[in-house]
DNA sequence: TATAAGTGTGGAGTGCACTCCAGGGTCAAG
DNA sequence: CTTGACCCTGGAGTGCACTCCACACTTATA
């Protein structure tokens, strides 16, 4: 159980971003009772990997508001290992998606890289030949 | 050699956004002599590679000031062979990067799948023990 | 030759994801 | 019991990547 400051150490982000995340619903830190009219928020290490994964889906494309539809999804299945599946699966498939693509474009790169150092004999790669 | 409605079709990207990348530098088609005092734009097969790797690298994470930054580098040694490997292998080490990352988070959310099917007995997969 | 469809420029507006206060309360150290 | 370091909320501002006009010109079609 940390304070704002101390889970923004822990996860690298500013205490504004993570304010930011709260008002949006991604993060749900507890309430202390310390703290007076405005009690102060608790996180724990599960909200520190929470935000690694908000953080990743980011990278991968994702907005704040997918990413929080696949969080309450998550949420909603939580004592149900079916539905919590379901969802990994799901995160699972995009991810997979991506990395294919990412493999296509790294093929297309390196035959064109090989291709410039034997000389350029052969007709050019053509990236529509890889599904990126 | 085709007008931006064409070349909007063949990329699938919009008009607009495409006056937008002209603007920015990020795609530079030649002028035809047709159009009168504002002379219509020509797209060659090549522009369009080009508007797909814009697409890719922005799905990557990448500002259009970073790419336009790379597309730069890569026309200034488009003549010397040496230096276009260079732009090209700074690129692919990039792509690596971010692959690594993802397969990093695959394993993570496929470990957790497994961890939940078999009935959660172990202690749970860390997101800390996976690189992402 | 009218007219619809396409092209160009310049500039304003939008949505997203922050980012930065101002104003006010709380807590721990000295 | 003061002082400095935290904490909270609400709201304004910023940068990016579009997106949407208004207006003027050109070209293709009937």
């Amino acid at each position: 159980m940390m304070l704002i400051s101390e889970f923004a150490k822990a996860t690298g982000l500013p205490v504004d971003t993570i304010r930011f995340y709260i008002a949006k619903g991604l993060l749900r830190p507890e309430r202390s009772l310390k703290g007076g009219s405005n009690r102060y928020q608790l996180f724990n290490p599960e909200d520190v990997t929470a935000a690694r994964m908000i953080r990743l889906q980011q990278t991968l494309g994702y907005t704040l508001g997918e990413i929080l539809a696949l969080n309450e999804k998550y949420r909603a299945g939580e004592h149900s290992p079916e539905r919590t599946i379901e969802v990994l699966e799901l995160q699972i498939e995009r991810l997979q998606h991506r990395k294919d693509a990412l493999e296509a474009a790294l093929s297309f790169l390196r035959g064109k890289v090989a291709w410039i150092k034997s000389g350029k004999p052969d007709p050019a790669p053509r990236l529509d030949d890889y599904q990126c």
